[in-house]
DNA sequence: GGGCTTGTTATGCAAGCGTATAAATACGGC
DNA sequence: GCCGTATTTATACGCTTGCATAACAAGCCC
């Protein structure tokens, strides 16, 4: 009668990674309102109660489940410049193919995202998470491009580079977009060869795409 | 003591518009959880249960304004084509301009489109409006291009054409994103002169911009 | 191996949610 | 001017939510 739990304790930082990722869950199959402190618990393998013991609000869960999400796309897409030995114009190529190509292109992934853009207006705090990450992919991107110009003799101004980073930006972010909400509508590799094609045409320089 | 509220008998499609626009309201302050039955009806200046006597469930009221925000967008959208007598590049051009300008580019729009955006995974129903409402409007672009490739006597095949609207809607989709969540970044009537700079590049077309 | 710390569970509470239902009132037809 | 009807209000119910608190037990220290 009534018998008592049986638990473990776990280490801080395993377990705070857990309810973590036991949030993304919840946002990923049931939007950000899926994500209660009842059903992240039951996820995560322990009772509700758990939870204020490393966050001291549910909203502090949900920020730092935000930030993780961020910090992890931002991540896989820099993963993809890690190859060595390739030109600058190869290396943009391959970050744009990548954002646009799964796992960065992915249901789950927009679940999450759009859960957080939604309550962003709400809530400030994940409003400058997302605007950090925002402005670090774009300045990652003007980054590339400036190398990618370099490399091929040209020059352009600093007001020249920004107005080309927001238009990748922009190229990238509406086909990620369009393929993570309708993925059926296309076909392996043609968002990403559209992606290539776009920026090939609106910087004027050749990444080895077939200029679909 | 007691005394009962007074109230009026409204025409029923105006009860429902108010009813609509109060939920248009709710969503855009405080996202779509802001949006209770109570808030709504608040804001409509009726009483919560009156909502129930307009729409079966609360789903179907958000559904409604869903609808709504989207038929609106287009419709702006689709306003700046009536001008007559230009050439098919001017229409493209104004086309893409008035996407990324106000009344378009508005942080409570965005608010709205994200907040429905986010519950739109869990609700077959509200996804699919959205899907309308995209191809719709892809559609609506591919046709913008047929002509003006059409009056430039250039000629592209259905793939093509199909690629060139996808790639076009993901920049007016992401400059107009960046341009709702980050205002404060750009300048007056930047976003729209980046976009149209772009599509010429893409298209390999001139659209009278100044290709900044 | 006994005691202490603290991670963890269990239980409870007040508030807010969507929905149901009955009473009241505005207003068109006569 | 009254009646009937359907719009609108009022009230309540059952449920879920986030959060608080007290009891409990796991694992470290000595």
């Amino acid at each position: 009668m009534a018998e008592r739990r049986k638990f473990r304790r776990e280490g801080e930082e395993r377990r705070r990674q857990d309810l973590i990722e036991a949030t993304l869950d919840c946002v990923a199959e049931n939007g950000i309102e899926g994500a209660t402190v009842r059903a992240i618990a039951l996820r995560a393998g322990v009772t509700a109660g758990l939870i204020r013991h490393y966050f001291p609000a549910k909203e502090d869960l949900l920020q730092a489940a935000y930030a993780t999400i961020v910090e992890r796309m931002t991540a896989q897409a820099l993963a993809s410049l890690d190859g060595t030995g390739k030109t600058p114009a190869a290396r943009l190529g391959a970050f744009v193919a990548a954002n646009l190509t799964a796992p960065i292109v992915d249901a789950r992934v927009f679940s999450l995202w759009a859960g957080f853009i939604g309550r962003a207006h709400a809530d400030p705090a994940l409003s400058a998470v997302h605007r950090d990450g925002y402005i670090g992919f774009r300045d990652r991107l003007e980054h590339l491009i400036a190398e990618t110009f370099a490399s091929a003799g040209r020059t352009a101004d600093a007001g020249r580079l920004r107005r080309h980073a927001i238009a990748v930006n922009a190229i990238i972010d509406g086909l990620w977009i369009e393929g993570c909400m309708a993925g059926d509508l296309f076909e392996t590799g043609e968002l990403a060869a559209i992606g290539i094609a776009s920026v090939e045409r609106v910087l004027g320089i050749d990444m080895g795409g077939e200029n679909a």
